[in-house]
DNA sequence: ATCCAAAAGTTGCATATACAACTTTTAGTA
DNA sequence: TACTAAAAGTTGTATATGCAACTTTTGGAT
């Protein structure tokens, strides 16, 4: 029988990456509801703490965000207290941002190597294959 | 130097996937542009051209979208005209649903083969993999 | 047939995302 | 310095998605 998703080694590469993306989101996204945050918003205040005064066009780049989307999503940051009101020039964290970010992080390094473990190299492999054949190299 | 995101071997799983399928989803959405539906949209319209009378919550489960979120996307097609409106008793299409879900299924086919081929066996297997892993077996 | 618990479906609310059109800022050049 | 084209940022509109709470439907057990 032939269900569409369901041919052997012909499943659809969109839907699939698409799947997987919201599954691995839930399980990010559980860890941070403790900080009351979802895992877009702590992936956003790791990268600017990691990375202060960065462009919005910047991040939008680095994440291949839309620069729409990325002005609303700062634009959420902001309202939560956790940005500087000098968007335009150039993100950087407030104080509570910071201390934030920080207690993000210590999460993120938690889960995200249990979840290396769990997958298993091959896996990270593959990733990082697709990555470097999807990701428009600047 | 140490910037989020940016670490050999220890990159965001989370972040890696949500970003590849932006990406993804961008060029199967480009492809359906032309007959006027998202890929989410061409993906159901062809998972329900496949399985005539499925139940949203068994589409809910085989995608690993919440059904409140599933419940909408149907509503949108059936806005659409191309579900009939039995919701409730399972889906079907329309004719015009059917005729659009064919047009769809003929796009698919070719561009997901061209991005198999792109993409290299090595990829596609990391992904069937990485699938293995993390869908839940019912 | 009746009743009840579980499953399915919907709605309210919020976030994440894209495209198009518009405004503002920046940088280079005359 | 003044002008202008490109880059950056914003806003309108629409889709995609999740969680919580609610309503409806379905399938047994009596």
């Amino acid at each position: 029988m032939h269900v569409y998703g369901m041919e052997a080694g012909t499943y659809c590469i969109a839907g699939r990456l698409r799947m997987l993306a919201r599954l691995i989101t839930g399980r990010y996204n559980e860890a941070f509801t403790a900080e009351g945050v979802t895992f877009a918003q702590a992936g956003l205040l790791m990268r600017i703490f990691a990375q202060p005064g960065i462009r919005q066009s910047v991040l939008a780049r680095q994440l291949q965000i839309e620069k729409s989307a990325m002005s609303r999503d700062v634009q959420l940051l902001q309202k939560n207290g956790w940005l500087t009101d000098n968007r335009r020039k150039g993100l950087f964290l407030t104080e509570a941002g910071t201390i934030l970010a920080k207690r993000c992080h210590k999460r993120w390094k938690v889960l995200n190597a249990q979840v290396h473990d769990e997958l298993g190299a091959d896996v990270v492999n593959g990733l990082t294959l697709l990555s470097e054949k999807l990701i428009p190299t600047p």
